[in-house]
DNA sequence: AGAGATACCCGTACGC
DNA sequence: TGCGTACGGGTATCTC
């Protein structure tokens, strides 16, 4: 599942084999990728389209074109790039290809459809991220007191409030359960309750969470891989997510699992101990 | 009214 | 072997 530094290490990946190409073809193979945009009035207007930034918001990659166009791209949950020095295999998955004019070929898979690909002029992008996303967690605007802003007054389960994007943008359901257990905080505590040293607590480790995923490069779980095919190897580094009845890597009590706002939720109930 | 909770989309893997 | 169910990001739509 890309999360933020699944999609960190894509658009590094991405950036060195897009930036300066020109697009010579696309073909776009699937109605849900672009909807309700039709998909050929899509790849047809990225063809002859030069790529001039590859870069990310949040789980959003922007693939910067000239003509002020902007492919705004979101994986969702099974959505990766490969890239190919020749023509990509067949592949029932791949959704969308791009031939590049230096005879490379790049291909867009997502085995649940889940993904979008929206194009839009360059001057639509900032709004249409900044009614959605909240402070990027690795820039200087997510400090103690932007979360405390977040969170303050609000009723719901802390975890909901760190996976509301508004929130802060690019935690998922697993680096969420990864930054509370660094934070001792537990998944149900209610965001608006938390006192300031927890709420600074959980910002560095909401920060700390997302920094190991990238230098991880990210986390291969069922089939996330960068565009290159290579697996990442953060899924080594989880101390609680997906650990059901292991031991805790701090205390040793068995991790334990709820449902929290309708995701799978791991945490420790020793260090995490539910309070007030 | 506004916040919070739930359903939905989709294909695969898994358990019984 | 086959069928039902869990999974989950964002959004639409419900509820209280």
């Amino acid at each position: 599942m890309p999360e933020l530094p699944e999609v960190e290490t894509v658009r590094r990946r991405l950036e060195p084999v897009l930036v300066g190409r020109r697009i010579e073809a696309a073909a776009i193979v699937d109605e849900r990728l672009t909807r309700p945009e039709p998909s050929g009035a899509v790849a047809a207007a990225l063809v002859g389209r030069r790529v001039e930034s590859v870069g990310r918001r949040g789980k959003y990659l922007l693939v910067g074109l000239d003509d002020e166009l902007v492919l705004v791209v979101h994986l969702r949950m099974t959505g990766s790039f490969g890239h190919w020095p020749d023509r990509a295999p067949a592949d029932p998955h791949v959704r969308a290809t791009l031939a590049l004019d230096d005879g490379c070929e790049v291909t867009y898979r997502d085995v649940r459809r889940f993904g979008t690909w929206l194009l839009l002029d360059a001057a639509d992008v900032e709004p249409y991220l900044a009614e959605r996303l909240g402070p990027e967690p690795l820039g200087r605007a997510f400090g103690p007191r932007a979360l405390a802003r977040a969170l303050d007054g609000r009723r719901t389960a802390v975890k909901a409030a760190l996976l509301d994007q508004r929130s802060v943008a690019g935690v998922g359901n697993i680096y969420a359960d990864e930054a509370l257990w660094r934070a001792r905080i537990h998944p149900l505590t209610r965001a608006g309750a938390l006192a300031a040293p927890d709420v600074a607590r959980l910002q560095r480790a909401v920060r700390a969470a997302l920094e190991t995923g990238i230098r991880r490069q990210g986390a291969t779980l069922r089939d996330y891989r960068d565009p290159s095919g290579a697996a990442g190897s953060m899924q080594d580094e989880f101390r609680v997510y997906g650990r059901e009845g292991e031991p805790c890597p701090r205390c040793g009590a068995p991790i334990a699992k709820i449902r929290v706002a309708g995701r799978g939720t791991w945490f420790c109930p020793v260090c995490q101990e539910r309070r007030a």
